[in-house]
DNA sequence: CTCATTTCTTGAAGTAGTTCAAGTTTTTTA
DNA sequence: TAAAAAACTTGAACTACTTCAAGAAATGAG
């Protein structure tokens, strides 16, 4: 059923057959609809979603009203506010389905529960933790080094694939520049 | 001796005197002059950084030659590259002093053993990453939200102290605007 | 205390990006 | 398959910031 969630932890540590069985217990798999949000501004964050399949984005609506994509989630990420998630507060962002997806959520008291049970589900964690929080510092050096025009063929470089399957709007507010301006770099009128 | 780690750590997960030992028998506390560097560019990152006295900053060069702050490391922070610490790729950044430091330096190999000594370590760390990567997602909706002024005024409001601890150009650096901008947001020529 | 170094300031000129508004194309839905 | 909705394009006007250069102030080292 969740062979997407235990392949992705066995690449960090490897589980029993009984640990397995106990996770598999744990877990259902949902559906989300495409524009579904699975969280909303003010909301505490009580969940994490890994995703099986599909896409997810974190959003935010900035002043002017209008969205601003901080982060996106595809197969094998997880994603959650984890700031809401820890310290209880209401949370900062949006999390919506870009595509119909189909995720793994796990409450709160259900994780705490797991992670008492099978210890080495802290190491996973850690792991894809650490792992996140430096490509997050990468992020912010691209974006403190790079032109818009930079970030744009760079992440076009390294994603080609993905670069096709968002909305253009939704990748320039990612890469913090306006939707119009990405559309003058594609054409290449600069 | 390692009280400020040992408070660090009781905050997330309580370590048993036998456990508290073995962490002890491991750590060594080391002086870090001002201006000194814990890591350079291109080498490959093997330890972890835990700043018990003092302030360390995370930063590169840019392609005009000049430096920006990633990040800074104050008191019961830790610092380092963890892409480049987990995957034994070069590092794209510099760690320095910014202030004359204490530091406790934890070596990769070291980490390792402890880490299987004491699971507990495991907890500590993944809650440590997953809030410092919650703070994160914060920064970066910091710098696509808000206007160089914005920003400077807000982090002056929450970190008061801090501004007058740096040198006025890391922090703008860190803000992710201009030096002299920051001179004239603060005389308030605008 | 004094000289050298580092940090901060100021103004003028330039630019990388935004915003707006309107039109076009593509995708979705019924 | 038509109509509606969502996404993309284009150019013109604007602006938040950078860059440069030079001087002033603060800090540090012997």
């Amino acid at each position: 059923m969740h062979e997407a969630l235990f392949r992705h932890i066995e690449k960090f540590t490897n589980l029993e057959p009984s640990e397995i069985d106990t996770l598999e217990s744990c877990l259902q798999l949902s559906k989300v609809k495409k524009k579904e949000h699975l969280l909303q501004e003010g909301q505490i964050c009580n969940t994490m979603y890994f995703v099986v399949k599909g896409c997810l984005r974190q959003y935010i609506i900035n002043t002017k009203g209008s969205e601003q994509t901080l982060q996106f989630g595809i197969e094998n990420w997880w994603i959650t506010d984890l700031l809401s998630y820890h310290n209880h507060t209401p949370s900062n962002f949006y999390i919506q389905a870009v595509e119909n997806s189909e995720v793994i959520a796990i409450e709160k008291p259900t994780l705490e529960a797991l992670l008492i049970q099978i210890p080495k589900l802290e190491r996973y964690f850690r792991i894809v933790s650490q792992k996140s929080f430096g490509a997050m510092q990468m992020r912010i050096k691209f974006l403190f080094t790079m032109s818009a025009e930079e970030r744009y063929h760079h992440f076009n470089n390294q994603f080609p694939e993905f670069v096709q399957r968002v909305p253009q709007y939704m990748l320039a507010s990612y890469l913090d520049f306006s939707a119009e301006f990405m559309s003058k770099i594609r054409a290449g009128k600069l």
